[in-house]
DNA sequence: TCGAATTTTCAATATTTACTGAAAATTACG
DNA sequence: CGTAATTTTCAGTAAATATTGAAAATTCGA
């Protein structure tokens, strides 16, 4: 890898290797990586000569990216060429990789799902089967309707929620309790 | 795909096509499939057959569901085959996926970046680099942890959580002013 | 302990996916 | 417009991954 400090050169490296595990490839990976720690925007160019990719494999990777929402093009007044730079706030990324995630791993199964549930069970076998495919679309969904919420949260409301940890156990029984007495109060009871 | 009713065929289906975008492999997919819809445990060999793949890619199929904790092995008496079930409860299912996808495709990552977090930068641009490599540090780290916490609150307090959805903001801030409310009364202010 | 039943390994092969260079398409500036 | 700069496409090739059948290893009951 063509002048790249160790530093980077170690994450680069890291991202390829990650890459399949992450369901992106070796590549990409690595172009993300180098263009998530560079401060200045970097060009097609740039890259290919960084990593030493093609300039056509750059090109390849740059659009799955942008499809991934992971980076953004910009444009230099007085060059023609493209621009590619990561989002600065790390949570915006977090975002667009869940949500894209969604888009392409959860929907297409929750619609299967879906329709084999609207189907009439041949048998046991059937009944059976539809009952698991029953649990599990009522998981996804749930999560899924539940990482919606969250995502509709600000940034700060969502790191205290998760700063709490497991004692939001204890915030949401008290909660129910004020209800409880709420309720009593309203009703005179 | 031998003997398999066309609703249990399209879910087989379905998750072998996933499959790729999961990370695991189409044979694997279908494999799982088939075991999680089934009502008895069933051995290498009904799965070969149904799913009309050579033993042997059964046989490595199993074992990477097993490593991922996807299937458990259960042993019948006066039988000597071996017969794979999924877990019953979709929960657990989903925590041992998390955990397990935790394992490969976080944990790495964090100590990835916790030893670059140690180097020396040797120019500005390492600098920046450390600064970005941060913030991804602490965005992974706590979501995990969080991650974490929620994982060990029971199902229905999880369960709990999820339906209160974004509302969960009015309860923290409710919960913030009972602390003021708290802390003026305790120190009698 | 022997041997049939069963599972696992592994080298060969097939399939899929990634990568390249060259050519085509697009862009925007004079 | 025309053209040079730039990006994209694509057919061919390389590399990685998945799949198989056969052979080896393991397991467990007689």
């Amino acid at each position: 890898m063509n002048n790249l400090s160790p530093l980077t050169a170690q994450f680069v490296a890291h991202f390829g290797e990650m890459g399949s595990r992450w369901g992106i490839n070796r590549t990409v990976g690595q172009i993300y990586a180098l263009i998530f720690v560079s401060e200045k925007p970097l060009n097609a160019d740039e890259i290919a000569d960084a990593l030493e990719f093609s300039r056509s494999n750059v090109s390849i990777g740059l659009k799955e990216l942008q499809s991934w929402r992971l980076v953004k093009l910009k444009h230099n007044t007085g060059d023609r060429k493209e621009y590619f730079e990561a989002p600065q706030d790390v949570w915006e990324i977090f975002k667009s990789l869940a949500e894209e995630r969604r888009r392409r791993e959860i929907d297409p199964t929750l619609s299967m799902l879906r329709a084999a549930l609207l189907e009439t069970p041949a048998n046991n076998a059937d009944t059976y089967a539809q009952g698991r495919m029953k649990q599990m679309h009522e998981l996804i969904e749930l999560s899924s309707t539940w990482f919606d919420d969250v995502q509709r949260l600000s940034p700060e409301t969502l790191a205290r929620l998760m700063r709490m940890g497991s004692s939001v156990k204890t915030v949401l029984d008290m909660t129910d309790k004020l209800k409880v007495v709420g309720r009593k109060k309203a009703t005179g009871e």
